[in-house]
DNA sequence: GGCTTTCCCTTAACATGTTAATTGTTGTGA
DNA sequence: TCACAACAATTAACATGTTAAGGGAAAGCC
């Protein structure tokens, strides 16, 4: 028995994708007026939501590949979004914080993104939505929080 | 009333982005050994599937940006596997052809996919892999087909 | 025909994804 | 203490994502 590949309007990877593609556009539209990206907006949530943390621990929070990370908190610390400073204790670590600047990016467009996240809510419908996100949870790799 | 951010953990983009990463990385591991990229066994997949076809069906059907297709196509090209040839009706319009090279990668690793996506098929449970699939369509911004 | 518009695709520029190699630091065992 | 493994982060190299601009070809209009 030769087992086919599922259609690929039925496969998972690319029905990850373009639901990714249709959630973040909306969202996409919002970041382009701060100037800011997608990744950098990840970066600056997870900071005001859990505080100042190593670099290894935020790229794990925000879903970042660490030479990503590198190349964004550069980036943004040049933007004067975040601070970065090496820890005393072990000169390898390096902390991350985000600056009030970044955190007036935060303050402004929350309201933003919780109407855009509310949109699709409300499309799915709560019960459909949570579940939703119950499922991908399951595929999750690292889900050890 | 000052609405906040869902927690990181409870987000959908970055549920889309984890589910992904966990999804990929196998079927990533066993493209490692074939030499193309996720990118261009979408691309054979579509051509597979759908036959032979021009650059704007294929970038829809793979779920790929233009640009992104353009630099795809140029370097599977180059590695003999598909073809691409100008349409004789209408110059603009360019048809890409899986060629037997592209066929052969299709078919030797079709199975070892199919196994992967049954894994998670497995892990999630038919019905619920189903309902995945479906509510996953539902955020699909180009559903139209 | 000549003009504009529209369409299909390509280039360009910059940011990120991905893997592998490298640098600097810390911990460890002989 | 000294060689060596383990660790945190960076750099490099290449492919893709994303937006904007460009270039050639077909379609419409006068």
């Amino acid at each position: 028995m030769t087992k086919k590949l599922p259609p690929t309007n039925r496969s998972l990877p690319i029905a990850l994708i373009r639901a990714r593609e249709g959630v973040m556009q909306p969202i996409r539209d919002m970041l382009a007026e701060t100037g800011i990206t997608e990744q950098q907006w990840r970066v600056l949530r997870v900071l005001a939501e859990h505080g100042p943390q190593d670099a290894s621990t935020l790229a794990r929070g925000a879903s970042l590949l660490f030479p990503s990370l590198t190349r964004i908190t550069q980036s943004m610390n040049s933007k004067g979004l975040i601070t970065q400073t090496r820890d005393a204790q072990d000169r390898r670590r390096q902390m991350i914080a985000i600056s009030p600047k970044g955190q007036k990016i935060i303050d402004d467009y929350a309201g933003q993104a919780v109407q855009i996240v509310a949109g699709f809510k409300a499309a799915l419908g709560d019960a459909q939505y949570e579940q939703l996100l119950d499922l991908l949870a399951l595929l999750d790799p690292g889900r050890l929080d």
